[in-house]
This record gives C-alpha cells, structure tokens and sequence, in this order.
DNA sequence: TTGAAAGCGCTAACAA
DNA sequence: TTGTTAGCGCTTTCAA
C-alpha cells in the first residue's frame, strides 16, 4: 500500500502542495471553497499528514518526554494520568523513557543521549536520587525541562512540588503539642516526596518546641512490601513509638500489619501517619491517617507549565507548589 | 545555540556526509582510520544524529506505540517495565497512547489517527472491551500489532495472553471435587485477565461434574476499591459462599476486608481466590491466594514479538501463551 | 489567495 | 573505500 503523501491530495485536488500544507495547518488565509475542495480530498484519500516529515520542517516534534529510572515506575505512575489526559488535549505525543536501575551514570548519559536524539520539544523528569546529575547532563541542551516532586530555584527549569516540609513540621509540631515526644520518621526509598525536605520540618519542630529529634529515630526502608514488613516486624520486637510518620503508604500498610503481628494496637498505642494517600492507605486495617498529594493533577500541571515554556507563553512561577491535605481515618486518634 | 548537523562534522572531518552517515550507522565498508577521525569530532562537537531527519529519510521511526484507555492504567502499569527495559534494550523509542474514558467511537477514532500520523514501526495494544474496533480501526493501515491479554487467532497480528480458561477451570475443579459447589466469581472491570475465557473455564468445570454454574453466582464489581467494599460488605449481610474467585487481587482485598467486617472467617467459612499476584495479595489480612501471572515478562515478550514482526525475523507462533502458577497463602485452606 | 522553490538533516543508490 | 546526488514529506518564504 502506497502511502498517500501531500502532493497525491495536491495533484487530486488540483492545487499546489503549499495549498494543502495551508489546510492541514488551519491557515486562515485560503479560500472557504478551496479549502473545503482539499478537505473533501483528504477524507477521500484518508490522508494523514507524516508528522516526521512536518517534524523534520518545523523543527518541532510536538512530543514531550518523561523521564525516570524504572525502579520509580510504581511512583510515577499516579503521576501518568495526568499527564496523558493533558499532553492528549494539548496534542503533545509522551514519549516515555526509562533508565536501568544498575544506575551508574553511563546509563544517565545514555539517556539523555536517546532523548537528545530523539529531538523531543522537552522533558518532564521525576525526582529522584540522580536528579541532579540528570538535569547537569541535560543543561547543555537547552532542553525545556520540568520537575516533579522537587522544587527547583533556577528560573530556566520548572518544577511542580509538594511543601512537604511545611506538611511534616505542622504534622509533628501538633503531636509535640500533644505531648507526644517519641515519633518514628520512616524514610521512603522514593523521593517523590522530598525525604530531606520531610525531615527538615521534623527538625523545625522539635526545634520549636525546644526539642531536639533524635536521629535514632528515622529508619530507612525498601520499596518491597515484604521485606518491610519483616523489617519492623523484627523492630517492633524491641521498639515501640507514640506516633510513626512514614513518607509513602504502602510502607504504612507494611507498618501497621507488622503492628498487628506484635500486638500494638493502632492507634491505641502507637499511631500512624502516612503519605501520599493512594488506595494503599484505604485497603490497610486500620485504614490509615494520610497526607493526600494531588497526583493526577500535578502530571497534569507539569504538562501545561511545559507547554507554555515551548509557546514563550507567560507563566506565574515556575516552581508551582501544590496543596496538600491531611486525611483523617482510622489510624490515628 | 546551532544545532550540530552532519555536515558540521563532515566539514570537520574534512570528508562527505555519506561517510559520516556510515560511521554513524556503523556500515563496515568504511577504513578503520577515517571512522576514528570521524568518531573523534563526533565527539568533539557533541554531535547527537536527529532521528527525525533518519525517520523521514528511512521511514522508521524506531519507535513503537502503547495504546490504551485511561482507566486500563492501574493495570497496564505492571507490562510497563517489561516493555520500558526491553525496548530500550532493542533500541526503539515507547511513544505512549491513551485514550479518553468517555469512550464513544471517536476516541478510537481520533487516537488511531495520532499513531498513524506519528508514523511509529509498531503497536502494542491492551485488551479491553473495545480491543476489537480498535483493531479494525487500525487495520487499514498495516500496523504491525501486538495484542497483551487476550489471544488473537490472525496470523497478523500477534498476542501474549495466559490461558486464564484452563486456570479457571482447574481452579474449580479442585474445589467441586472436593464437595464445594457453593463458589462465586467476581468479574473484574479490566479485562486483562479475559473475563470471558474465566467464564467458559468456570462452566467447563461445573460441567465436567455434572452441575450446572448458577448466573446468580456471578457478580461485577467496579475499578474503586471503595464502591466494591461497600458493594461488598452490603452483599454479605444476607449472602455467603463457600469459596470466591475474583479476576483481580485488588477486588480480591475489598472482599476480605468486608467479609472480616460481617465476621465471616476467611479460610474457615470462606475460601477467596484471587488472580493477578500483585502487591495487594500480600498486603491484604490474610494474604490472597493468587494466581500469579508474569506481568513483566508480558511486556517484555510483547516488544520482543513486535520487533519481530519489524525485522521480518521468524516468529515461531505470534500467539504466546505465558504460564500462570497458583500461589497459596492464608485465604485459602 | 495561490504557487514555485528552497530547505529541514538525514539515507542510499550510483559512480568513481 | 569514499563522494555525489537525489530523494524522504513536509513548511515557509517570496513572488505573483
């Protein structure tokens, strides 16, 4: 099958190629009965413009890239919604692309190296670990380039994050207020949520409460449900807390399963604040305590603060901070 | 900055363009000295080649598309890091398609019209209730096809699907022999694991006993988990079974949680049986049995077989059939 | 309002 | 082993 091509829509509509392009392109300057004359053509012949060649011409891919280890795939995944329903409406094509989790920095260089041929009008990148290294290889580029999950203070790069440090400091100062002195940090090995940032308000309120955090209590955990919970499960056996704050909800499912098995009762005895919000903390029993983080929307915001960089559109700031909510449920009092 | 052309770095080299394109391309006609010359101001100037311009003049785009509803995310997500490693293994580029949930025709319609513009080598598609017209949809235009999850019976195009029928229909088999008849099936809303392939293999099962499958044990549920604990917590205060089975471990979570809140004792008075053998059987209380089905491999064999197609390699069968293991853990005896 | 023609950055005959 | 040249299918001046 011959692919049909703008000078078949041309010679069968009678018109030069330039006429076509102006069609396909809503040029406002042809003629109504012109125009539709080639529309009639190209729904006859089911014409559909090679968006490589107009790429090839203008120089523009109308595509943007997203850009992750795949490790965080499970993270960045509340984020894909959002971000397909956008670059959809705005007709930008997502061209995904994911890095090894060997993650020496060849593979960030070879990334970078694919993206930069694959002539991309910009990227999304989602925070993480090698988010630095990322964004220097990038630089030279000039790629248009928007964070998730970071705030970034470089007027050339955007960013979409979450005041997760205003979200804990206000979380811990209010158990302070309680009284409630002993509270576990459980760091997320994702860094959607900004783990230093995180830990940064728990060190402003205790701080302000002319306390000091006790570094013993913050505790690393795996992205793996299993080995977590075999983790505090064997924690739990010499360990207990007033409150536990976790940085992502799937670890406080594993938390508070481990809690049950060693019979601390949530929120009796221990209570349990997680974040992020996704189904996890609706499925655990107890439900859990959640911190919501706007996942869909801030894909979705990503999307457009891209775009407008691509348009020289004006934007308000480029470090777009989005709300978050503490949700209420069962396992805390 | 000017983009780096390969004249630029013909130019440099002080040879033609045709040579730099063979380095580029790695052709072995070229002298092992004048290929280091040309490597070394590649180097020099950074010169990353634009696929674009290698699209138009190949017509490859050594890209290939993934396409599926919105709402399909949830679980189209696991298939994405088979697909995301193995492509990047294989060098193509993963451009991702989704589609609107308002769903009429013309979503299909509008979304084949992107791929086809985009002009991509390839397409991967995810079964779901309109995977039939999309597949006619796209038929005109000779996209070389990749079916996951359902086994499509076309020498065209190719699939990766588990035989859920025979799992299905062994599933209940055991328990019918062992005298328990009394068993509902909870259909999903995704339809990755083929609902209607469970079906005949639940029939074929009551059959082979010499029973008939009661419709009334046959129930939906939606994609929330908190409409199906509700629905479910609801549908227990005046029925009970003595084993469920459930397309996916998700639903399979609401159903435990309500059975637990209507004090019905999972294994002992029920028996749950899930599929999927996602992080959800072994974060529900008591984990699921679950039938485990190799999501990752799925994804990796799908771009496999479609790269196939692509390089005219030969195909022992373009329907691949992945195997499926039943895990057991604590909902079941 | 339309057309002619150059150019986007490559590949791939074909010739040398 | 290398170079010349004609496309690939569009967009975009410039001229008419």
């Amino acid at each position: 099958m011959k692919k049909i091509t703008i000078y078949d829509v041309a010679r069968e509509a009678g018109v030069s190629l330039a006429t076509v392009s102006r069609v396909i392109n809503n040029s406002p300057v042809v003629r109504e009965k012109t125009k539709q004359k080639v529309l009639a053509v190209i729904e006859k012949l089911d014409f559909k413009p090679n968006e490589v060649a107009r790429g090839l011409a203008t120089s523009k891919t109308t595509t943007i890239a997203i850009l992750f280890p795949q490790s965080l795939f499970a993270n960045v995944k509340d984020m894909i919604g959002g971000i397909g329903d956008t670059g959809r409406h705005l007709e930008y094509n997502i061209n995904m692309f994911t890095t090894d989790d060997l993650g020496d920095e060849n593979t960030i260089k070879s990334v970078v190296e694919r993206v930069v041929k694959s002539r991309v009008d910009g990227v999304i990148l989602f925070n993480n670990e090698r988010i630095d290294k990322t964004l220097k290889a990038l630089e030279k580029y000039h790629l248009p380039t928007v964070v998730i999950g970071k705030k970034i203070d470089d007027e050339k790069i955007g960013s979409v994050s979450i005041d997760v440090k205003s979200a804990a400091k206000e979380i811990v100062s209010s158990y302070l207020e309680k009284g409630k002195k002993d509270i576990l940090y459980v760091h997320p090995q994702q860094n959607l949520v900004n783990n230093d940032e995180i830990m940064e308000g728990i060190n402003e309120a205790y701080q302000a409460a002319g306390l000091e955090f006790n570094a013993e209590n913050s505790v690393y955990c795996s992205t793996e449900y299993e080995n977590n919970y075999e983790q505090f499960v064997e924690y739990f056996k010499t360990k207990s807390h007033e409150v536990i704050l976790c940085g992502y909800d799937k670890d406080g499912v594993a938390i508070v399963n481990a809690l049950d098995d060693m019979n601390i009762k949530v929120p009796e005895q221990t209570e349990v604040v997680a974040m992020f919000n996704s189904s996890y903390s609706i499925i655990a029993r107890p439900t859990l305590t959640s911190l919501n983080v706007p996942v869909y929307d801030m894909g979705a915001l990503a999307v457009r603060l891209l775009t407008k960089f691509l348009n020289n559109e004006e934007v308000e700031s480029n470090a777009i901070i989005v709300k978050n909510l503490l949700i209420k449920r069962n396992s805390t009092k």
